[in-house]
DNA sequence: GTCTATAAAGGGATAGAC
DNA sequence: GTCTATCCCTTTATAGAC
């Protein structure tokens, strides 16, 4: 028999969705509880039943973007760090076509105003993505520079006002995985 | 005879100064116009004689952090990319350390999320960053990988709160950006 | 130009009815 | 568990004296 969810549970799953989108496109200083709760459909009285704080969410909502996406799961995930890079470092991603992005990129320099609860959880995400990336090279500090160059690549190219030149940083980004995944076993360092 | 400062232009340099330091370690959302005037020793009152709004002194201040920074200067700036990234990728940038920290890796993802003046002015910065790069790695594509691995490495290991993880990221990346400069020439992609 | 005082708005968190 | 109503604090921005 399939698992049922609860009223609550359901409740608190439509905030968290919710918040995973709004917090991941917009930061966490400029949503409010308010908003999150209007885009759950619900009111802002009700959200002290499932989170403790403004923080909590922020917390769950990232773990939950970001597990949905980096946990392994060997169905429906990139074959080889190519075409990771080419989905994780598209213009689509760049400019908010991605119903979720990525919380990693989108959020790094957020998170270290927030308190422990939320950098445990970011860590844990980056540590799931660095692994699907392991994953597909085997070296792991090749593994550790690829996610850099996608993650901050990424951040970086939102950042920017010169369309062509957020374009030309995303390219470079692109090539640099690929030249690292091409160089594996051809030199051990 | 030596340039002299006005009092008002003194005054806008304090706040200036203050400004980017408190913005670049904690983020606009968390500084108040409060926090910055106390600190330039100064009151609220007087800022609107300098600053049109808050957003207006943002963007002033990541300018002075990031020109001071990044601008053609040959005197006392890096001579090649190892020292570079040595010296941007330490444990001490990282720590909150230096007294003015590169505004584009701590506030990196804080700039979408703010009007067009704040992001011209991270563009140019950018800009200046990868001018500088270029200028000791001679090719753009490597300039590029170089800056990414450089402001998005340290921009993620300020998110983690495991510190052995944050220091094999950023060991990773320097290896990373040496191995780019050392590949140069060697092969014309 | 800088100060004190205050207007005006927004948002986190709580109280109590249903 | 969810609702409405509200407390309370912070913060941006402005007014007016000096």
């Amino acid at each position: 028999m399939a698992w049922q969810e609860t009223h609550k549970e359901q409740s608190k799953d439509k905030i968290l969705k919710s918040a995973a989108m709004l917090f991941t496109h917009h930061g966490f200083e400029k949503i409010s509880i308010d908003q999150v709760m209007k885009k759950a459909e619900l009111t802002r009285g009700a959200f002290y039943s499932h989170f403790s704080s403004k923080s909590d969410l922020y917390a769950q909502a990232i773990s939950k973007a970001g597990m949905e996406a980096y946990k392994r799961k060997p169905v429906n995930c990139p074959q080889n760090m190519k075409d990771f890079a080419k989905y994780y470092l598209s213009k689509e991603h760049r400019d908010n076509n991605y119903q979720q992005p990525c919380p990693l990129a989108f959020l790094v320099s957020d998170i270290n105003q927030q308190d422990d609860q939320v950098k445990e959880v970011y860590t844990k995400t980056l540590k799931a993505f660095i692994d699907q990336a392991q994953s597909l090279t085997v070296n792991r500090e090749i593994a550790l520079q690829s996610a850099v160059l996608m993650i901050g690549g990424l951040a970086l190219s939102r950042a920017l006002n010169d369309e062509k030149f957020s374009d030309e940083l995303l390219a470079a980004c692109k090539v640099g995985v690929n030249s690292l995944s091409n160089k594996e076993g051809s030199d051990v360092s």
